[in-house]
DNA sequence: GATTTATGTCAACAGTCCTGACATATTTTA
DNA sequence: TAAAATATGTCAGGACTGTTGACATAAATC
């Protein structure tokens, strides 16, 4: 954590957030820290799928179904917020590889029931490695204190329906 | 502001940070807090976008060029880290639609000189608008005082010379 | 038995990104 | 001044991700 000269002035910015032009000036910067982390964020992932010829919906496509249970192919729909044809190809191209299985459900047996061969589990540990990595170095440059006022305003940021999920989430859990 | 039992219940992860493990949870926690929160912000920005039958590289193209000086093509390309083609492809179509008006440099007439015309600026500012009202909403949510944290850990998870830039800025202006 | 649901697939199109090559004007360098 | 480097523009062509709309199948539900 540092405490040089550049760090003190730019807390005026964030102390006089206080008043309301303040907050303005705060959120105007913001704009420019969402668009870099989230580019530098993704970048340290798409290294890796540039090593397997896949893309970010690949990624997507595999974290969602590496980390949740059961998912089906109506769940990816929703939670990715994309067209059946879109996923189509991006899934098809990951069966294909092998890296994603598929099970008739249990249920329901018009659904099909997704997840991670080994070889997609390895993939997928691979890609959450790498951005926890950076994550963990920015809580810890940044401060771990100052975790929490990430994590509200993250959660703050995003709809009512999400960050109730990760407010469930940790509930249950 | 709230204090109910799931933010108790979350806050119990963040707690637990100071730990190695919790750090790892934590971050684990973050990589989808990134996600969400990245997909709402630019969300609303689409909305707009979609409106005039543009993209987002077209906003990002436009928001550089309405809040650089002086920029010219190649800082575009460093900033935006795409390729000559793919910028030349939206910049001829913010021209067409006389969003960003081209001028020869002034000192290095090889050199373009890019600004927003008047209908250029107008768009970029309802963009910043949108954008600026959710971050601002989410700042009031989260609690001004959390404010520090988040731009601490956005700064922390960029490349050094991103954030060294931002850092500088705040010096100088 | 008819309807709805979950999934898969085909055709076709758009936006954004890439590579590599080549051209022009201008500045810098040897 | 001639040669090399730089800033920009453009062309061809390919990859990935997203879209719409239509149609098909199997299974569940009414």
């Amino acid at each position: 954590m540092s405490d040089n000269a550049p760090d003190k002035d730019a807390a005026i910015v964030f102390g006089a957030a206080q008043h309301e032009a303040g907050l303005d000036a705060a959120a105007n910067e913001a704009i420019e820290l969402m668009f870099f982390a989230y580019r530098d964020f993704t970048a340290v992932a798409d290294r890796i799928l540039e090593q397997h010829n896949l893309g970010r919906a690949h990624h997507r496509a595999l974290y969602f179904v590496g980390t949740g249970r059961d998912v089906t192919v109506g769940h990816l729909l929703d939670t990715l917020n994309i067209t059946k044809q879109s996923l189509a190809r991006v899934l098809r191209r990951l069966i294909d590889l092998g890296l994603v299985v598929q099970e008739v459900g249990s249920e329901d047996r018009r659904q099909r029931l997704l997840r991670l061969s080994a070889e997609g589990d390895a993939l997928l540990q691979e890609l959450i490695d790498a951005q926890r990595h950076l994550l963990r170095s920015a809580f810890k440059e940044a401060g771990q204190e100052r975790l929490e006022g990430f994590r509200k305003v993250m959660l703050a940021i995003m709809n009512e329906e999400d960050s109730a999920r990760f407010n469930r989430r940790k509930r249950v859990r």
